[in-house]
DNA sequence: AATATAAATAGTAATTGTTACTGATTTGAT
DNA sequence: ATCAAATCAGTAACAATTACTATTTATATT
């Protein structure tokens, strides 16, 4: 839709990367997926455009998930399923983000805050975690 | 209560400081408060009590903010409140945790996966930031 | 009480993910 | 084609955390 931005190609090709995968990847992950196809590229440059992308609104953080932040370029907010074991990163879908009405006022009173978002991860086992469990 | 529990003298002010907190204090923070008292304390045994502690289940991570791990004392499961500009985390009350029933069988189906928990954060301004704020 | 055994610690070094810096390259506008 | 601004590679710096080792402290046994 809006595919000419004006990226530089690196810049489009690590984008292109993070929005065409749902495991929510790390700096490292981007990094390693690329750099055959792009032999020049530098990790550097993967975390500064991922810090671009995040100033743009165009990606977010999931968080730092076994010493490791992970990204996600999906801006609706939704809930995600993280499996303890392989830390793998799982969409919910969106429907599974809701806070009851009135909550948000009752928790900005709680708090004495402004409240902008929230953010719902769900823990456990993932299946091929699960089975090989003790 | 329980106050005797064959900790050592460190690791029993460590815990103490720790849990009669409600700042979810990093280990930096619990070591800056303890290291006047306990002159030979080292910040390594704040990290391995820490884990310790996350391992006996006496103490959770609330996760890593602004890169440094926060930790809570409080085992209730509950949600918390984070200023996205000073990083002071605040406990919302337990009676906010509620996910309704029959999501977590839905999200297990949704993501082929076990739920063992959940949790919830509320992010925004603090009072005393959105009354700095430009 | 003395001694043996295990656990905990201080202090330091090593590791790891991330960020900052610098000089070279690329890009976009003229 | 030219030039200023943006982007980049490569490396160094950084900060949080973990690992290691020698020493100290606690616990158990006699």
């Amino acid at each position: 839709m809006h595919s000419k931005r004006n990226f530089s190609a690196k810049r489009e090709a690590i984008y292109e990367t993070l929005s065409s995968t749902n495991i929510h990847p790390s700096a490292e992950w981007v990094y390693e997926k690329l750099k055959t196809e792009l032999p020049g590229l530098s990790l550097g440059t993967v975390y500064r455009n991922l810090s671009v992308f995040k100033e743009m609104g165009l990606a977010k953080s999931i968080g730092v998930i076994n010493g490791q932040e992970r990204f996600d370029a999906v801006m609706t907010p939704h809930p995600h399923f993280i499996c303890r074991k392989c830390y793998r990163i799982m969409d919910v879908p969106k429907g599974y983000n809701i806070i009851e009405r009135s909550v948000y006022g009752n928790v900005e009173r709680e708090c004495d805050a402004t409240i902008e978002m929230h953010s719902i991860t769900f823990y456990g086992l993932c299946r091929s975690c699960s089975e090989e469990e003790p």
